[in-house]
RNA sequence: CGGGGUAUAGCGCAGUCUGGUAGCGCACUCGCUUUGGGAGCGAGUGGUCGUAAGUUCGAAUCUUACUACCCCGACCA
């Protein structure tokens, strides 16, 4: 992509509504605007972020076992009432009538219709376990949305539904999904924990949460100082405790001591056991031919909150710093004087070219602005490597190599493909 | 919903106290000179000052109501 062609509005100044670190990035570096409270609109580099974060989720789940589909946003009353939770869910449930003046609801998650797909579609225990997700848009209408899309009303999610005939059934479909989050957060490069949560009447370790870990974070989790072992602040506070009073206490789990960390929840998977099942009446037929309603879990995973997550947790004053499996672009190559010379700009566009045919994801800075305006852009973008092409190059045919991270090396530009094979091969 | 704050050009701000018909920086347009850390000079474009009503000869400025947005809290697979 050629940085006059594209659509990328940066900001030099901060925006006064933005409070944190990753809002103000999101909207600085040209990848979000906001429309109205908690609802925004993904720009070109932004959107190209959250799709490789939706597709590392998808390939993830895919290999995991569970099959995508797609289920409606709109949804009718008639479901929600079977399960009580159209008087349940309050405000938060956005409801809107069509011109028959029937109810309908955005959906905020999706119990109901996909247990409603599956009594319908499944009769045998033969069918079993099965697991479904879809990758889609949620409303939700927030008490108070904010920090960007951190909190937004509306966002992108990953949400699963594993149905099983029995509780081992479904513990091992839990296990499964805890396996996939855990390697979606690895592929994204991102620092999490894992952490115990509420699991209300279900009881048992049938609720954890994934938690990127990161100091503007808004829960706060307990983490052992020695071991893998973390758990929502929540479940170890008495009334009236103050969160502080944690910090140095003996680790539940009887390794170390407890520290306490901020951390973002990104993912959330749960073992809902019979509660919509028993209430919508979804069962199947089990090898002695009796009925058995369903055990069910739920998995969600929210997308467009890990891209800000992942801001949170890599930037500097500079800008964003991309886990290289989230950048927008791997490649900026920096051209000063693209429009006066044609020498740089022969050797920029056949670099281009090159490194673009070798997979890269290439993008070339043929604006008039200087060597300030443009790495200054690319910087608070997070490109990893910046390739300049300038004064150097046309004297002795030197390019520097620049990461983001401040390293840098001087080189003569035959040899930029062959360092770039080797990234690739790494 | 309770508490606090903000609203003037695309972005960041001044002007409001003390009423006199809107300004600065950046961005944007044109020209020339620049080009290795957000360039310089010159000439321009762009705002019914959040909305409505009121007071006044006259309102960005004073009064009232409303709206939007942000922050804290409560809330939140």
């Amino acid at each position: 992509m050629f940085w006059s062609k594209i659509f990328l509005p940066t900001l030099k100044d901060i925006p006064q509504d933005a409070e944190v670190i990753s809002h103000q990035l999101m909207l600085r570096s040209g990848m979000i605007r906001r429309v109205t409270s908690g609802i925004y609109t993904w720009l070109p580099i932004g959107l190209k972020v959250l799709r490789k974060v939706e597709n590392i989720v998808r390939e993830e789940m895919n290999a995991s076992g569970a099959q995508e589909i797609l289920m409606p946003m709109v949804q009718p009353k008639e479901l929600w009432e079977e399960t009580q939770r159209w008087d349940k869910m309050g405000p938060e449930l956005l409801r809107i009538k069509d011109r028959h003046e029937r109810d309908f609801c955005l959906g905020p998650t999706h119990e109901e219709v996909i247990t409603d797909l599956i009594r319908n579609n499944i009769k045998s225990y033969k069918e079993l376990p099965l697991n479904l997700y879809q990758i889609q848009t949620k409303f939700r209408d927030e008490v108070r949305p904010r920090y960007g899309v951190m909190r937004g009303r509306e966002f992108l999610m990953k949400d699963s539904y594993s149905f099983n005939l029995n509780e081992e059934s479904l513990n091992e479909s839990y296990l499964l999904m805890k396996e996939a989050y855990k390697k979606i957060l690895d592929r994204l490069g991102l620092k999490f924990k894992i952490v115990k949560a509420d699991s209300g009447a279900i009881g048992g370790d049938a609720s954890e949460e994934f938690h990127v870990l990161a100091e503007n974070g808004e829960d706060t989790i307990a983490v052992s100082d020695s071991s893998d072992f973390a758990i929502n602040t929540e479940l170890l506070l008495e009334e009236g405790d103050a969160i502080e009073s944690l910090q140095g206490k003996p680790s539940p789990d009887g390794k170390g001591i407890i520290q306490i960390k901020k951390g973002i929840e990104v993912g959330h998977i749960f073992q809902l056991g019979k509660v919509y099942t028993d209430a919508m009446k979804a069962s199947v037929l089990n090898h002695e031919g009796k009925t058995k309603n369903l055990f069910m879990g739920c998995y969600g995973i929210g997308v467009s909150r890990l891209v800000a997550a992942a801001i949170e947790q890599n930037n500097d004053e500079k800008g964003i710093i991309w886990p290289e499996a989230m950048t927008p672009f791997e490649v900026n190559i920096v051209a000063i004087g693209f429009d006066k010379d044609e020498k740089i700009a022969k050797a920029a566009t056949d670099l281009y070219n090159e490194l673009s045919s070798m997979g890269y994801e290439v993008m070339l800075d043929d604006r008039k602005d200087g060597y300030g305006t443009k790495i200054k852009d690319a910087e608070l973008i997070g490109i990893p490597v910046n390739i300049i092409i300038g004064k150097q190059y046309l004297q002795n045919n030197e390019v520097e190599l620049k990461h983001r991270d401040g390293q840098s090396s001087i080189g003569k530009v035959e040899d930029i493909t062959t360092i770039f094979e080797h990234y690739k091969i790494s």
